[in-house]
DNA sequence: CTGGATCCCTCACGATACTG
DNA sequence: CAGTATCGTGAGGGATCCAG
């Protein structure tokens, strides 16, 4: 059998970090891969939903490739014995490039073509990368977003940004919506507060560079 | 005739940043591409020597999309009308996550793996990724470095960095060497001076973060 | 039903030859 | 020097099939 599929082969070549880098993360779809698993752990379905197109046998290449560069594990979540990959620690420190890349392609407007695919995790990220530190100040809170599909929460506390999905069960500001209906949608921010004050969820948009 | 060689047609259809980001920037050798030009502007025998392997279709084709996608132009240099390829704005505003994805590449140590191709202009692009303004304070300095076949300098002012190839007429300090020489070289900083004092030298180099 | 493996077709890539 | 034209090869993409 000889499985070598998960093996890579067309390497730069170069002795440069850039293109070592681009050696490891490079190829098609495996960017767009970690971005997920930035957001949260997922499972191999999952993965295949968001990733539209991406065909079984080569999000399986991927993820063995990823696993073999000790950028993401297999772990067992929950007690059914389901698989689920997550990010090592060496894949959660491509976080700061990606972040960065997606700094990048905001500053070209959306140009959201139609039909093209969503997900609204994606728009964390997206805040995150427009999260600016010295905006935040002493501001401590949790914004809870609570859209139809989806449900996800991002957190300032000592000047820094942290994101999840599911529900934050400390959160002070509930908004029913997205985040793309928070930051660009037709509403007003106040409109969409279930929870909490227009005030301090002033405050938390204003942390945020949203034309970069 | 039709020319649409220089469409990429292959997009992900995803409505993220980051998915739009690769969708320009994601194909072979485009991000290699804008690194060597980040460093200066090059014609286009020198960015085939540089990427080595890519094919001279392969590149006339990117460096048409780059065009498109305005993230480099043509011009005419000197007087004998030779091209050379620049970068834009939107070009250059890619460095901070060009400089970020090298960064991640170095914290993995050098794996030089023996025969890859080298040049001594990503290491000073790799030398401009590792650059701490918070180190610098108020030096000021301009280094030359100047090795068999290489001429470049780094300058830090204002707390700033910037780099180029060919000779600096200001530099205070001129390196027998190239930036490798003189941060992983098997001599002493001291000993590749041509110019400058060892004391200066040293508050260049600590300026930087070696090992992230 | 999840988590893949196998097949096959297409197209992007890479090397070479050729042209203005 | 700066590309264009041609063509063989292999990676990508989609469907289907298989094991737990």
């Amino acid at each position: 059998m000889l499985d070598c599929s998960g093996m890579s082969k067309r390497r730069y070549k170069q002795n440069c970090a850039l293109a070592r880098t681009i050696d490891v993360i490079g190829e098609r779809w495996t960017l767009l891969l970690v971005r997920d698993l930035l957001v949260s752990p997922h499972r191999f379905n999952e993965l295949l939903e968001s990733l539209k197109g991406i065909g079984t046998n080569l999000l399986a290449s991927r993820l063995q490739d990823l696993e073999s560069a000790d950028l993401i594990e297999r772990r067992e979540s929950g007690g059914g014995g389901v698989r689920v990959y997550a990010l090592t620690e060496r894949g959660r420190a491509l976080e700061p490039a990606i972040l960065a890349l997606i700094r990048w392609g905001l500053t070209r407007g959306p140009e959201n073509r139609v039909g093209d695919h969503h997900r609204d995790d994606w728009d964390l990220l997206a805040l995150k990368a427009l999260y600016q530190p010295n905006r935040a100040g002493d501001l401590s809170v949790v914004v809870q977003f609570d859209a139809p599909g989806f449900a996800g929460w991002a957190r300032i506390e000592d000047q820094r940004m942290s994101i999840g999905v599911g529900t934050a069960r400390d959160a002070e500001i509930v908004i029913d919506g997205s985040v793309a209906d928070l930051f660009l949608g037709p509403s007003s921010p106040a409109e969409l507060l279930t929870r909490g004050t227009a005030s301090s969820l002033h405050r938390f948009t204003s942390a945020f560079a949203l034309r970069p």
